[in-house]
DNA sequence: ACAATAAATGCACTTCCATTGCATTGGTTA
DNA sequence: TAACCAATGCAATGGAAGTGCATTTATTGT
């Protein structure tokens, strides 16, 4: 069981005192996050910073975007053994009409989907919206 | 065969000069477009007339908008029998990471997503993303 | 330990697109 | 013709993403 501090370093981040706690962060919450989410937990912190944290994050692919359709991206740590490098995230997203949040259903693959002759898939986004769990009240 | 004037009548949308020759642009076009691509294409005219010009046909549903993840927010013509009303757009878009184009699939239809226990599904949005056929050469 | 260096942070500013308020124009109806 | 309402145009706003640059903080080599 790696520390945190572990974890980054093995990806090459470095270790600071406010990526430790977006870190933190990220994990306790369950559902996808907006930069103004991490803004209002963290008021002392300058927006920039945590923008660029998380880009970080991203490109260092421990985080991943999730276009949810709301215009808002959103970012959720990336599973273990998520292979971002090798393929986009294949899990699909669920945005709740009622609560507004987004979650990744991570053991829900997307499909394979056909495309007309001619045409070359790379690369695939699906949400599905709806009412989440909570929301259904069940 | 109705004219597009009692077309846009059925619908009740008031028939302009203005949203006839929007109408017309739409239809010609075999792709979706962004507001931008209708300004530049209808210079005299001001920003806001296209803009509520696309929203009033969105809300009549003759027009789906379309997010395509590339931020930027791209309208279609509905297909004849599209039902906006009832469920929304069943078909798929395709994104050309080439050309930058976007265009409606409408024979691909999306197919059934599970969801589990407790979420309900109301409306899936599905982006592939790739090569088209035109980019890609065959 | 110290200086040199590089990375992280903070502040200000910019850009881009979507959206709205309000005045004006234009068309329809009584 | 007068009254009305919808469509248009202009100006401004708002929200989110992104960037330039100065400052602080951490790392490295001597
Ligand atoms: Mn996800
Ligand atoms: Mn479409
Ligand atoms: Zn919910
Ligand atoms: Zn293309």
């Amino acid at each position: 069981m790696k520390t945190i501090e572990e974890f980054l370093e093995s990806k090459n981040i470095r270790v600071t005192a406010m990526r430790l706690l977006i870190y933190k962060f990220l994990a306790e919450k369950q559902v996808a996050v907006t930069l103004s989410d991490i803004e209002n937990a963290f008021e002392k912190a300058d927006r920039t910073t945590l923008y660029r944290t998380i880009k970080t994050f991203e490109e260092k692919e421990i985080v991943h975007q999730i276009d949810d359709g709301t215009g808002i991206t959103k970012y959720a740590l990336c599973e273990k053994g998520c292979n971002c490098e090798i393929e986009t995230d294949l899990h699909l997203h669920f945005h709740c009409n009622n609560c507004n949040e987004t979650i990744c259903l991570t053991e829900h693959k997307i499909p394979q989907i056909k495309v007309p002759d001619g045409f070359v898939s790379e690369n695939v986004n699906l949400v599905v919206k709806g009412i989440c769990d909570k929301c259904s009240g069940q």
